[in-house]
DNA sequence: ATCGTTGCAAACGTTTTGCATAAGG
DNA sequence: CCTTATGCAAAACGTTTGCAACGAT
């Protein structure tokens, strides 16, 4: 069963950047430069992926299309596959968390990083300039040519130990 | 198939912390707070894992334990549940690459993070105080209480940046 | 004697595959 | 018309579970 992996996003926080091409545009750039081919299958899960910026897990995904037998409806294993050619295209990014594939908007997105509630099981995200700049430098000390990295850092989000805070001092009366 | 997860160690660079109980000892000592029984699988598991100082994964360590039939025989869900109990007790830390669990050791072992070679699919180790420092002021600004952190930085290994150069250089000839 | 532990087999949840049919170029 | 893409069913994969027999306390 899918767990709760939704975002706590923040508009004000993370902008987007401006980009040229549209997701779709990208995608179907990317099919043509690979000799793949333009689909309604592909063409609607584009549009699906990025009409929500949310992370999202293939089930979620799943739960969000249409059921079988309805119009734009999409098999699993196609979602699958498109979600792979997504990340292969650039425009989504993958990460595990609790033994799951979860999958974010890479895409005219800029780089960030994320705190893992767990006890509300949420991710936010943050960004941090220094943390890049630290990054590199240690990457740099070992020679190690960096791609990419992902960070996670675990702990209790602020609402939920305000909660525990405020249980707490119901209790005592 | 279990992928080669193993790890450039550097004994160097990161420093066992002193402890005042082995392993074997620290586990019984959990095991007995919580009402669980000694027992000669747990034990053995205890020695094997802490008999090399790499990560690994639950194949990677059924591998290394004598076949059915043979003593001190372990079977797959005995080793799976003790691996659950050992980062209970603090012995290990888990966490996740390529869709399955790694392990690595805990107890008696600094706080560290990793290097991930995409091109020979090594984990290297390294330690920054400063990265620490960081993630505590980041994570201060959102009243993010931190419990842990996990990062890994995805790119190319020295090693295997020179084996590239060199194969390049010897193609221009 | 009690109750936690083990091994077995079978299930689980997620993701992938083989294959016949459909459809894009 | 050729080749890629799709949906289906089934498999694969790592991991977990129910249960009866076993063994530690």
């Amino acid at each position: 069963m899918a767990e709760n992996t939704s975002t706590e996003y923040e508009p004000a926080a993370l902008e987007s950047i401006p980009v040229s091409q549209t997701p779709l545009e990208r995608f179907e750039e990317y099919l043509l430069s690979r000799g793949l081919r333009k689909t309604e299958q592909r063409r609607y899960l584009v549009e699906q992926v990025f009409s929500r910026h949310e992370h999202f897990d293939a089930d979620q995904l799943l739960d969000q299309l249409p059921r079988k037998g309805a119009p734009n409806y999409v098999s699993r294993p196609t979602v699958y596959r498109t979600l792979k050619e997504f990340v292969d295209a650039g425009l989504l990014r993958r990460f595990e968390l609790n033994g799951r594939s979860v999958y974010e908007h890479d895409y005219g997105y800029p780089e960030h990083d994320h705190f893992y509630c767990v006890k509300c099981n949420t991710l936010t995200e943050f960004q941090s300039e220094q943390l890049v700049l630290l990054r590199d430098s240690i990457a740099r000390q070992y020679r190690f040519r960096v791609r990419s990295h992902r960070l996670i850092i675990q702990g209790i989000c602020d609402e939920c130990s305000r909660r525990n805070n405020q249980r707490r001092q119901q209790d005592r009366v």
